[in-house]
Parts: structure tokens; sequence; C-alpha cells
DNA sequence: GCCGTTTTCGGCCCGACTGTTTTCAGTCG
């Protein structure tokens, strides 16, 4: 199938997507795997894959233009650089196509189900002729599993259960949502006497925007008997595995838990491997290696002697770098950076002196403008932007030319008696279908700040959209291009959109990208924010608060900056208001 | 299949738990 949709795509003259061409090497290693190929093999292509995923150009731009280069991504040498052209050029790859002619492509689906890997999915196949998941529940349901050699009556259980309990629960879990998971229950086991440390690790420490489990690490004192602790937590729903140091849950709700237990001298090395990322964990380990040490979540090894292990900055300090913080920790550069003293300073909530999109309930907002001023200087900031929807948003019954001119009266009177805290009138204006404003010029010249965004019109061909934006950006009135992506996670895909292009226009025009905080938007993305800051553009962390509330929202934009490298100078508000309002200024 | 402050050949991260085994393979993180 996948194949297929790219051969159509190539026909249709458009470019395919980075993720389809990772995808497609993924299932290549995939069917290799299950075919018994050099592992080594197969991990050169999932790391082919990772890399041309996180590429923040297009990998089919660069193949067509100067497939050299290809070259020079990581983990692409001759032999892959000539199958990512061919997958451009022709939409299939012919690897894939001989490999599926000897394994039905179904069989890798079986590897996504939990305890099935590409061994189990060859016997399924070999011993039952299964390849697709109804011929798998099928054939567990008749018991005709147990008989395969080294499956037997639990496996049997244990496939039905995954296969029952996938369907809802595929996605991901949002970062705000197991935030409120995974505190409670780290609460919950700091209370059992004789825990020393506990930490939640994983992707949600190196806070990336979803996660897929939560990863707790605690250190005790010796007999403290905290895994019956954590599997005995009344939000338990099911133990999937309790060892003597690890075991692992599934709550209520469906996000699956992992606990590891280690004692004090270990922690730090423990907290350091299970933070991640997986490619940042062996690249730092190989490192150790040449310098004759193992390093595992125990500690650092020379020998049988532990030369480091009972904090992170130690860890690395044997290893010869600095602490790295973990939102970096992603093998993007960041052990480089560190080792020769590059490592960014990377922005702080405590850096943000304004928020600059907000609602009010003069549009879509949950409190008035009054409240949601005095919500912002609780916070401390020194200035706000409200920012109310435009007309086109009929749904929220956006504001018009009057409306906004009342506002921005009104928001004059306002500051006139406020003090410590400014209000700009302000607007977030939508992009029209062929990129006009939704808004008279005269209107948008008065205001202090204009956010635009694209609330329709989400499906428009790559060209076209970049097209659209490109055109709103030429408005001298613009200052922030909002949410510039437009997706929602686990809901709506980002629009098809050439950000190459538009972080060009954006750092000649000098017009800020919006790093919007709300949780499931976080767009721009990680990569993305890397990228406009690499093309010198400047970004805003926002709430897009539509309630008072949610000003709080902004930690999980900052979270989301730093994961793309983003310093302290690189967000405009940051600054405090005299120098923003001089930045706004020099635009017009 | 990639990669090189030992290398263009010979490496490529490491340990816990489960289930099916009679000493370990498979899977996962």
């Amino acid at each position: 199938m996948v194949a297929k949709g790219s051969a159509a795509k190539a026909r249709a003259g458009t470019t395919v997507e980075n993720v389809e061409v990772a995808r497609i090497f993924r299932e290549l290693a995939d069917l290799l795997e299950i075919q018994g190929a050099n592992p080594f093999r197969l991990r050169a292509y999932r790391n082919a894959a990772r890399s041309i995923e996180e590429l923040p150009e297009s990998v089919d731009a660069i193949a067509r233009s100067d497939p050299d280069r290809l070259c020079e991504l990581p983990g692409i040498g001759k032999n892959l650089a000539g199958k990512i052209v061919e997958i451009v050029t022709s939409g299939t790859l012919a690897a894939l196509r001989e490999v599926s002619r000897e394994l039905p492509r179904g069989l890798t689906t079986l590897m996504g189900v939990r305890g099935l890997g590409a061994k189990r999915a060859r016997a399924l196949y070999d011993g039952l002729g299964i390849h697709t998941l109804k011929q798998l529940e099928r054939a567990a349901r008749a018991g005709r599993i147990r008989d395969l050699a080294g499956f037997g009556e639990k496996t049997e259980q244990h496939i039905l259960q995954e296969l029952a309990a996938r369907s809802p629960g595929e996605q991901r879990v949002l970062r705000s949502v197991a935030a409120q998971y995974g505190e409670t229950y780290l609460t919950y086991l700091r209370a059992l006497p004789g825990v020393l440390q506990a930490e939640i690790a994983g992707s949600y420490r190196r806070c990336r925007e979803t996660v897929g489990d939560l990863d707790i690490l605690a250190s005790v004192k010796p007999r403290t008997p905290l895994v019956g602790h954590f599997v005995g937590y009344p939000e338990v729903e099911e133990v999937m595995a309790q060892g003597p140091t690890k075991a692992s849950v599934r709550l209520r709700g469906g996000v699956q838990v992992d606990l590891r237990v280690l004692d004090q001298e270990s922690y730090g090395a423990g907290l350091y491997y299970f933070t991640g990322s997986k490619a940042h964990n062996i690249a730092v380990r190989r490192i150790g290696q040449k310098l004759g040490l193992k390093v595992n979540e125990y500690g650092v090894f020379r020998g049988k002697r532990r030369i480091a292990g009972r904090t992170e900055a130690d860890v690395f300090r044997v290893v010869g770098l600095p602490w790295i913080p973990p939102e970096l920790r992603e093998d993007r550069g960041e052990i480089d950076a560190a080792r020769t003293g590059m490592l960014p300073r990377l922005v702080e909530l405590g850096d943000i002196r304004g928020d600059v999109q907000m609602h009010t309930t003069a549009s879509d907002g949950r409190n008035t403008l009054e409240e949601m001023v005095e919500a912002v200087r609780t916070l401390g900031y020194e200035y706000l932007a409200i920012t109310d929807h435009s007309p086109a948003l009929r749904m929220v019954q956006g504001l018009d030319r009057d409306g906004f001119r009342a506002q921005m009266k009104h928001i004059e009177r306002l500051n006139a008696r406020l003090r410590h805290v400014t209000i700009l009138r302000a607007g977030e204006i939508d992009i029209l279908a062929h990129g006009a404003l939704d808004l008279d010029d005269e209107t948008l010249a008065e205001m202090d700040l204009v956010v635009v965004s694209i609330h329709s019109g989400f499906d428009l061909p790559e060209p076209k959209q970049t097209e659209r934006v490109l055109r709103a950006l030429d408005h001298r009135s613009v200052d922030i291009l909002g949410h510039p992506t437009g997706r929602i996670l686990n809901r709506r895909s980002p629009i098809a959109l050439d950000l190459e292009r538009v972080l060009r226009a954006a750092a000649e025009r000098g017009i800020m990208l919006e790093v919007n905080a709300q949780p499931d938007r976080l767009d721009l993305d990680d990569v993305s924010v890397r990228a406009a800051i690499e093309v010198g553009v400047r970004l805003v962390i926002s709430s897009d608060a539509h309630a008072a509330a949610e000003l709080r929202f902004m930690r999980w934009g900052v979270d989301q900056a730093r994961r793309g490298w983003a310093r302290k100078e690189d967000i405009a508000n940051t600054l405090p208001f005299r120098e923003f309002r001089k930045l706004l200024h020099a635009r017009r």
C-alpha cells in the first residue's frame, strides 16, 4: 500500500514526504528482520528512517536537486542514498518488492502487537500461515497458537488481551495528560517510607510533546517494598510484569507505567539511562567504550570498579562531557555541541515577560478582558496582547472592524490606569483562502500587534497553501504567524507547507513565528523550531489561552522551544516591554 | 548497511522479565 500511494504521488508530480520514505525503510527493516537478516543492516535502515524523519528539509528535494548531498545525512551512505533517489523518482523500492515476494507485507503488522517480534511473526506465518491481525485473533481464539514451538497458553491469552486493548488506545498521550497521571503517581510512590528519590524519566523528562508510556525511576533504602507498593496503586488496572527491581502496569485510561528501582549509588546512572533517548544513550555509550568504560543503568565501570553512578553529572563527567539537558538528548548533534562547549543555554519559563496571544469573551474566550489582565498580572508578566478572532471565524463570532475598534478604545482606557502591565491592542486575524487578511488595512495598521493564522482550508495542496501563507506574510501590518502548521496532535495533520520558504520569507521580513503552547497544538514542533532559529527567524511562545487558567499552558510551549534548542534571545517575548515594543515598531 | 582521534575492515549497547524451557530465546526499553 505504501509503495502504491507513493507511485501515484510521483506520477502526479508531487513530492514524496520524508515520513513516507522513513516508513518504507522501516517496513523493509521489519521484513528483513523476519527473514533473519544481519541485525546491523536492520539498524542501518532504522537509523536512516529516523534521520530522514527528523530532517527539517525535504529529502525529496535534495534527492532531485543534489543527490550527492544525501550521503552527508547521518546514517545514510551510498546504498541508502540510491534507495532514496529510487523512492523519490519511481515511488517504489525494488528491494521492498523483492522481500515481499517471499513474505506478505502484512506480517510487519504482527510485530506491532506487544510481545510479538520478528521471530514469532515468522513462526506464526510458517506454522499457521498467519499474516494479518484478523487471522491472528481467529487462531488465538481457536487455541491453535499454543501448539506452536516456543508459544504456550499464556502467550496465546496475552495476544488476545493485546488485540482487545489496542483498538482505542493506540495513540500516544499528550504531555499535559501524562503529567497529570505521572505526577500523582509519583506523589503516591514518594509517600512510602524508605523511598529516597523518585522521578519520571523517559520521553516525559525529555519533554516530548506526546509520550507512549511513563518511566518512573526510584532509589530506595535496602528492603523497601516499593514494587509491591507500585502495583498496589489504586488506579492500576493490570499488572503486566513484576520482578524484584522492575514492574509494568496499565492504569485505568490505558496509560502504561514502568517502574525501575535502584540503590542510591546507581540512581544517577539509572536516571540518565532511562531518560534516553535510546539513540543518545548508544552514542554516549560508544564514547565510553572508546575510553575503556562500560556504561549501563547501574553506573559507569572501569573493569569491575564503578567510577560514577550517583548523579547524572558524574556519569557525563567521566565520559568527558558536561551535563546535557534532557530536552536535547536525541542524538541530534548535542553530543558534539557538548564536547566543543557549544551547548545552547536554553530558554526557561522564568525568562518569559509577556504573553502575546489570548482570547476573551469578545470572541471565543471564557473570561473577560479584565479577568485576563488580572490573571496575567498575577503571573508577573509585563505585557499581554489581546488577540480575539476576526469575523471569518463565524462559529466563534469573531470581532469585525467596529468590534476591534471598540475593544482598542477600551484597552486604551484600561492602560491609562494600569500599572506594571501593558495591554497590546491586537487581533488574531484569519488568513483567507488566497492569502488575504480578514480585516481592513486601516484597522490592522492601528493595532499594536497582528497575529495571522489559518483556521480553514487546511487541505490545500502544498504549492497553493505555501503561496497563501507567503501572501499573508507580505502584508506590512503582520507581526506574527500563529500556529504555523495548524496541526492538532492525534487529530489533525499539519497543513502541507513548504516551511523552508516560509521561514526564509519570515526571516527577510522580520516576521515572528509562534510556538503555540496549547498542549494539543505545540505548533511549531521541535524540529521546526530549530530550523527557524537556524535561518534567523525570531519566535514567540504564546499560551493562546481561551481562559485565565490556560495562561499556564506557557510551560508546555517553553518545553517545546527548549527541545528546538531555543535560547532566551531566540524568543521575542522574553524581552522587557520597551524592547519588545521597539521590535514591533521597527517592522512598521 | 554505515562508519572511522585505533579502523576502508571489522566492528556495531546492554540488562530485566516472561514464558517455555530444563539452561535460554524472545522481547522490550
